[in-house]
DNA sequence: ATCAAAATCACCCTTTAGTATGAATGGCTC
DNA sequence: GAGCCATTCATACTAAAGGGTGATTTTGAT
C-alpha cells in the first residue's frame, strides 16, 4: 500500500512537472520578448518550485500521519461531568509518583479496560513498549497488577 | 514557543535565500559564459528551490504530530447522567444484567485488584470456580477483560 | 556540547487470565 | 420428581499479562 501511494505521488509529480514545463515555456517566451525581466523570470521560477516543493512535501507527509488519525471503534462509555474538576489531573500526585506523561496516557487507556495490544495500537507504539510502560507504572504505583494500578490511580486522583 | 520557532525558520529561510542568491549569481555567470546551458541553469534552479520547498515544509510540519494526539481523545460514545447515579445502585442493574450474588462478590474483589487466585482464597473456593464466575460475569456484562468488567460495573453502579 | 531522563523496541521466560467443555451437587418451583 | 439454575470443581488449551535485561533513539536541560 505504501508503494501504491508513492507511485501515485510520483505520477502526480510528473504531471505537475509537465504542466510547469509548459508554464515555463510560456513565461520564457513572455519575458524573452519583454527584455530586462530576466530577474523576475528567475524569481518566478524560484517561487513556483519552492511552492511545488512545499506542496510535494505536504503530499508525501500527510498520508503517513493522516492514516494514523483513523480510529477504530472502541466500546467505551465515559461520562463527562460538566464541571472542570480534573482538568489538571493531579500534578502533585504525578510528581510524587514520578509518572511520566506517556505513562499517564497508558494508565488512562488501561483504566478504560484496554488490553496492552489495544493500547499499543491506540498510541501507535509496539506491544513491547506498552509492556515497558505498564511495568514502570506498576513500580511507580507500587502495585502488582493492572487492576490494582487502576484502583490506585483512581484513589489517588491520577485519573478520572 | 511557536512564534520563536517560526521566526527561527524565517531567519533560516532568509539566510538560505541569500546563500542561494549568491549561488545563482555564480551559476548565472558560469552559464552565461558557457552558452547554450540556459536550460540546465533553469533546471538547477528548479531543483534547488524544489528541495528548499520540501525542506521548508518538513521543518514547518513537524509540530503536526502533537495535533494528532489531541484528536485521539475523541473516542467516546454513551454517557450516564452525572446526577444522582448511586441512589439506585444495584438492584435494577443486577436484574438487567443477571449477575448473581456470588458473581457480584467476585466482581467486587476483582475491582479491588485481586487476582483470581486471591479471590479464590478470599471466598474459600477453588481457582477454577472463580474462573467460571469471572467468565460468566464477562458474558453478562458483555466485556472481554476484567479491567473492562470493572469499568462497566463502576459505570452502571454495580460496585462502589 | 554534553548528560540524564524519557521513550522506544526486542527477546526470553514465567505466570495469570480467559475459553471451552463437562459434570456433580443442592435448592427451588411447578 | 422433573426441570431449572446457581454454585462448585476439573481438565485442557490458548491468549494475554508480567518480569528481567539490554539496547537505541529522542528530548530536555544545563
Amino acid at each position: 500500500m505504501a508503494l501504491k501511494t508513492i507511485h501515485k505521488h510520483t505520477i502526480i509529480y510528473g504531471v505537475s512537472l509537465a504542466a510547469l514545463a509548459l508554464l515555463l515555456q510560456w513565461l520564457q517566451w513572455r519575458f524573452v520578448i519583454v527584455q530586462h525581466s530576466y530577474e523576475i523570470f528567475i524569481g518566478v521560477i524560484a517561487l513556483l518550485f519552492t511552492m511545488l516543493g512545499v506542496w510535494l512535501a505536504l503530499r508525501l507527509m500527510k498520508p503517513a500521519k493522516e492514516t494514523i488519525v483513523v480510529e477504530r471503534e472502541v466500546i467505551i462509555t465515559k461520562e463527562v461531568p460538566a464541571s472542570s474538576p480534573a482538568i489538571v489531573p493531579a500534578e502533585k500526585v504525578l510528581e510524587s509518583t514520578g509518572i511520566s506523561s506517556r505513562e499517564l496516557e497508558v494508565l488512562q487507556l488501561m483504566a478504560r479496560g484496554m488490553s496492552n495490544q489495544e493500547i499499543a495500537e491506540n498510541l501507535y507504539v509496539s506491544l513491547n513498549t506498552v509492556k515497558t510502560h505498564v511495568s514502570n507504572i506498576f513500580i511507580k504505583l507500587d502495585v502488582k497488577r493492572r487492576t490494582q494500578a487502576v484502583e490506585q490511580a483512581r484513589k489517588t486522583g491520577l485519573i478520572e
